[in-house]
DNA sequence: GTAGGGTTAG
C-alpha cells in the first residue's frame, strides 16, 4: 500500500498522472486485495476526469470482489450515466457482483444490454449469465423462492437454447449449468436432448458431467436411463454412486439404493458424508426404520465420519415419519450439535403427520421463536390448534404471523 | 493494449 502511494506521488509529479496507461495500471494494483486499497483505488479514480473502459471496468471488478459489490453495479449505473463505452470484459465482471448479490432484477437489465451493446454472442458473457440464472433466487417467502429457482432456470434453459440457435458452441461448463436446470425443473425430454447434443457431438464426458446427466435422469425420475449412464462412465467414484443411490433415493426405491450402498462398498468406493444423506433418505421414505438406525450408527463405528445436522435431520424424519416421535425428540435433544430450524421442522411435520397435537404445539412454539420470519412455521402451528379445536389460538397465531411479516424483508 | 466467467452428488 505505501507503494501504490509512492508511485501515485511520483505519477503527479512527473505529470505521467494524466497518461491513461500509467493510471490504468496505478488502479489496477490499487485493487490487489493483497497490497492494495478499494478505498484508495476509489480515490485515484474519482481524480480521472474521463476515465476509459479499462478503468472503468478495473474499479467494477474491484468492488466485484470486495465485501460491497452492491458498487460495482453502483458504478456501472454512473458509467451508464457517463455514456462510456462497454467492451467483452464489463459484464463477467458486472455479473459476478450480481451471482454474489443474488440481483435477479439487475441481472435480467444486464442481459438486455448485453444483447443491446452486442456482445450476445460473447461466451464469457453469456457463461455469466447462465450462472447468475442458475443461483440467484433469494426471496422472503418459500412460495415465491420456489418460483423464482423455476425461473431462474427456465432463463437458463432459454439461454442455452439462444447460444445454440446463435451458433455459440456450448462448453462443458455451459451443458452442466444447463442440465441441472433441467434436473431442477424436472425437465426431462429437454435433458434427453441435451444429453443426445453431447453423444451426438463427441463431447466427452468427463466426471462432474457425468454427475450432472446421473442427476437429471435420476430427479426426473428416468432410474433405467440414469442407470444406463452410470454403468457407461469410464469411472465411477464416490460422487458418481452417491448421485446414483439418491437418484432411488428420491423415489422412495430404498431397497434398490440400499442394494446399490453394498455394491459401492464391494467396489471398495468409500462412502461419504453426502452418500449418507441419500442412504438416509432412502431409508426414510421407504420406511426402512432399522435399516436406518443402523446405518447412521455405522457412519461413525464403521465410516468414522461424524454426522452433521443434516444427517440428524433425516433421522428425525425417519424416525418421525414411523410415529417413534419421543425417540425422535430424545434424539434432537441428546445430539451434540445445536437443532435448527429444519430439524425441529422435520419434527412438527412428523407431529402432524401423526396427529400428536400437544407435542406439536410444543414444537411449533419452539420455532415460531428460532425462525420468526418463516411463514410456513406459523401456518403449520395454527393448523394443529385448529385440529386441536384451539379456533382461538389458530387465530392468534395467524395473526401473530400477519404482523411479523411486514417486518421480513428481503434476504 | 492492459483484465475475465463458469463446475457435480445432500
Amino acid at each position: 500500500m505505501v507503494e501504490i502511494k509512492q508511485i501515485h506521488a511520483r505519477l503527479y509529479k512527473t505529470g505521467l498522472i494524466g497518461d491513461p496507461n500509467a493510471v490504468s495500471r496505478l488502479l489496477a494494483s490499487s485493487i490487489s486485495p493483497d497490497f492494495g486499497s478499494l478505498t484508495y483505488a476509489r480515490k485515484v479514480f474519482d481524480e480521472i476526469s474521463r476515465p476509459n473502459t479499462f478503468m472503468w471496468n478495473t474499479m467494477i471488478r474491484g468492488y466485484s470482489k470486495s465485501n460491497e459489490p452492491e458498487a460495482a453495479l453502483l458504478l456501472y449505473h454512473q458509467m451508464l450515466c457517463h455514456s462510456a463505452p462497454h467492451n467483452a470484459y464489463t459484464f463477467p465482471f458486472l455479473l459476478k457482483a450480481c451471482s454474489t448479490l443474488s440481483a435477479l432484477e439487475e441481472t435480467q437489465q444486464i442481459h438486455a444490454h448485453i444483447i443491446k451493446t452486442g456482445f450476445g454472442l460473447d461466451v464469457y458473457a453469456t457463461n455469466s449469465l447462465l450462472h447468475v440464472y442458475a443461483i440467484s433466487g433469494c426471496i422472503k417467502s418459500a412460495h415465491l423462492l420456489f418460483e423464482r429457482l423455476l425461473e431462474r432456470d427456465i432463463d437458463a434453459l432459454n439461454l442455452f437454447c439462444e447460444m445454440l440457435i446463435a451458433g455459440v458452441k456450448p462448453d462443458n461448463v455451459a451443458l452442466v449449468i444447463s442440465l441441472s436446470a433441467c434436473a431442477h425443473l424436472g425437465a426431462l425430454d429437454q435433458g434427453r436432448w441435451i444429453h443426445a447434443y453431447i453423444a451426438k457431438n463427441g463431447i466427452k464426458i468427463d466426471r462432474i458431467l457425468g454427475c450432472v446427466l446421473i442427476d437429471m435422469y435420476g430427479k426426473c425420475g428416468d432410474m433405467e436411463e440414469a442407470l444406463e449412464v452410470f454403468t457407461k462412465l469410464e469411472k465411477r467414484g464416490t460422487s458418481e454412486w452417491t448421485t446414483i443411490i439418491n437418484g432411488f433415493a428420491i423415489h422412495g426405491q430404498g431397497e434398490e439404493a440400499l442394494d446399490l450402498f453394498v455394491q459401492m462398498n464391494k467396489a471398495g468406493i468409500k462412502p461419504n458424508l453426502i452418500t449418507f444423506t441419500a442412504i438416509l433418505t432412502a431409508c426414510s421414505h421407504a420406511g426402512l426404520v432399522d435399516d436406518g438406525k443402523s446405518m447412521f450408527k455405522s457412519m461413525t463405528t464403521v465410516y468414522r465420519l461424524n454426522p452433521t445436522i443434516e444427517h440428524y435431520g433425516c433421522m428425525v424424519d425417519l424416525l418421525g415419519r414411523a410415529g417413534l416421535l419421543m425417540e425422535a425428540k430424545d434424539l434432537i435433544e441428546k445430539m451434540p450439535l445445536k437443532p435448527n430450524a429444519a430439524i425441529w421442522g422435520a419434527l412438527l411435520n412428523a407431529c402432524w403427520i401423526r396427529g400428536h397435537l400437544e407435542l406439536g404445539k410444543q414444537i411449533g412454539k419452539i420455532l415460531l421463536e428460532i425462525d420468526p420470519g418463516h411463514g410456513g412455521r406459523y401456518i403449520h402451528l395454527a393448523r394443529i390448534h385448529a385440529a386441536a379445536g384451539e379456533w382461538d389460538q389458530a387465530v392468534e397465531v395467524r395473526s401473530q404471523m400477519k404482523q411479523r411479516s411486514f417486518k421480513t424483508s428481503r434476504v
